[in-house]
RNA sequence: GGCGGAGUAGCCAAGUGGUAAGGCACGGCUCUGCAAAAGCUGUAUGCGUCGGUUCGAUUCCGACCUCCGCCUCCA
């Protein structure tokens, strides 16, 4: 068996089969930032599961194009532009490198594009265009356009594809915005929105007059662009399934831009959110971290919270704790110090990893990521690596080949050491080959480092 | 109210119709200036509750309890 992803579309697990006839091209696609604030612990737990979806169709051997949208223009974001008096372009890039410092220290591949929506105002218009001209986006009075889901259901296409909808039953939220009054329907949805006061100098012009995109259609814009109209992978955390998906398959299939028979996205997965000590995260209750907080304020690393992101199941959501943090680093320790000893014997020589070992691994992950399984065999391998080193059993030959099988499986995991702790170090000043003895005259030292 | 997900040792977390992986924590031993690391080793008669099916259920079915998500431009 082949690797499988659980697929929201199904509710199942399917066999991965890329659309590429080939079979060697995947397109994937996760829904990125919304660059208003800093981003949060539970943000990047979607971002380092879509690098370990990533890494590993890399170590599959599937050559991945992995794009990831920044969103920089949004309803938040135009409010702190007009409070901060800054503008919009400004504001965001900000943001956008802060959220870029987080990611590149959790050890996440940049993705090949990232795009972001206010580059793409033009394919965004022409995408409207076409739902207009297919009679499926309309002009309000408000000045807006508005997609119509009944209009989008009359031609055959359904809505509702992500999650099961009882239209009857679609409750008028009491919080409709004003702004959007004049929509037919109120399920239907805000492609082009007018311009208006409060939007200050954020606006552009558009055959429907100034204004700016809505929610979804950035999305729907920039993956066709940039992965063509229909692609294999649409990521995103669990709360974008409905509707900010929903809607991007109804835009993008209600174009009429695939081929027939053709879906927009393959397999949709999604990232289950992320509990912070035992509950929801919330600013009120004040359990919301962010990455910089971990490492500048608990001197965590982000390497170590990369790695409690990577031991639970994506699709579970995850109790995130600084207890887990501390047993993070304990952990990583243990492999690190196994590995130290290994590159000490064998240096950093090429050498082809223990098949057994990676089959083994490979089996775990290809099962829908499942990670915990993934671990046990990581940690099965540092146990018997470490009894053959204590044995005093591993020739040169076995070195390489246990490091080359260790160094196989951090492509997928994504957890190269950087700077070694200061508690590492203390070790490698004192080690030597086979065994770490202290020289007794060194014991002070030793000791002083230790402090 | 509708839809969906989950409840496994002190904590995190796999898994299976036939008797519970792994990590952290904790205890014992070996090694050691003391530690740490490493090695060996111990720790759930039990998998939310109550019923049912079965030779046998944690795993299947039903009910219930609890938690979480979406239905409201939050990853």
């Amino acid at each position: 068996m082949g690797l499988r992803f659980f697929n929201t579309l199904t509710r199942a697990v399917e066999e991965f089969a890329p659309l590429d006839p080939a079979g060697k091209k995947v397109g994937l696609y996760c829904c990125g930032p919304t660059v208003h604030d800093f981003a949060h612990i539970g943000n990047f737990r979607t971002f380092v599961f879509a690098d370990l979806v990533r890494r590993y169709l890399e170590f599959k051997g599937y050559q991945v194009t992995h794009v990831m949208n920044i969103t920089d223009v949004e309803d938040k974001i135009i409010k702190r532009v007009r409070e901060s008096g800054s503008s919009r372009e400004e504001y965001t890039a900000k943001y956008e490198a802060e959220f870029f410092k987080d990611f590149d220290a959790l050890g996440c591949s940049r993705p090949h594009h990232t795009p972001r929506a206010t580059g793409h105002i033009d394919e965004i218009i022409s995408l409207i265009e076409k739902l207009i001209a297919r009679g499926i986006a309309y002009k309000a009075a408000d000045g807006s356009v508005y997609f119509s889901i009944e209009k989008y259901r009359g031609c055959g296409c359904q809505y509702g594809q992500l999650v099961k909808l009882n239209f009857e039953e679609l409750r008028p939220g009491e919080r409709v915005s004003s702004d959007e009054y004049a929509k037919e329907s109120i399920a239907d949805f805000a492609l082009w929105k007018a311009r208006a006061p409060e939007d200050g100098q954020v606006f552009w012009p558009s055959p429907w007059g100034e204004g700016r995109p809505g929610w979804h259609i950035e999305c729907s814009a920039m993956s066709m662009k940039l992965l063509g109209p229909s692609f294999d992978l649409h990521l995103g955390g669990e709360d974008l399934i409905f509707p900010h998906h929903e809607d991007e398959i109804a835009q993008s299939e209600g174009a009429g831009v695939q081929t027939a028979g053709e879906p927009f996205v393959k397999y949709w997965l999604h990232g289950a959110h992320l509990m912070v000590e035992g509950k929801k995260m919330s600013k009120s209750l004040g359990n919301f971290f962010t990455l910089r907080e971990l490492i500048e304020k608990k001197k965590f690393t982000g390497r170590e919270v990369r790695y409690l992101l990577l031991t639970a199941h994506y699709r579970e959501s995850f109790n995130f704790t600084l207890e887990g943090l501390q047993s993070a680093r304990t952990a990583l320790a243990r492999i690190d110090e196994c590995v130290g000893k290994l590159q000490e014997l064998a240096g950093d020589t090429i050498s082809p990893a223990d098949r057994a070992v990676i089959e083994e691994f490979t089996a775990a992950l290809d099962d829908d990521l499942n990670v915990s399984s993934g671990w046990r065999v990581v940690f099965d391998w540092v146990k018997a690596t470490n009894k053959a080193l204590a044995a005093d059993k591993l020739s040169l030959g076995g070195a390489k080949t246990a490091l080359a099988t260790w160094y196989k499986m951090r492509e997928v995991w994504g957890l190269e050491a950087g700077k070694r702790s200061s508690k590492v170090l203390a070790e490698a000043v004192s080690s030597s080959p086979g065994h770490l003895t202290v020289p007794i005259q060194d014991a002070k030292r030793a000791d002083a480092i230790r402090k």
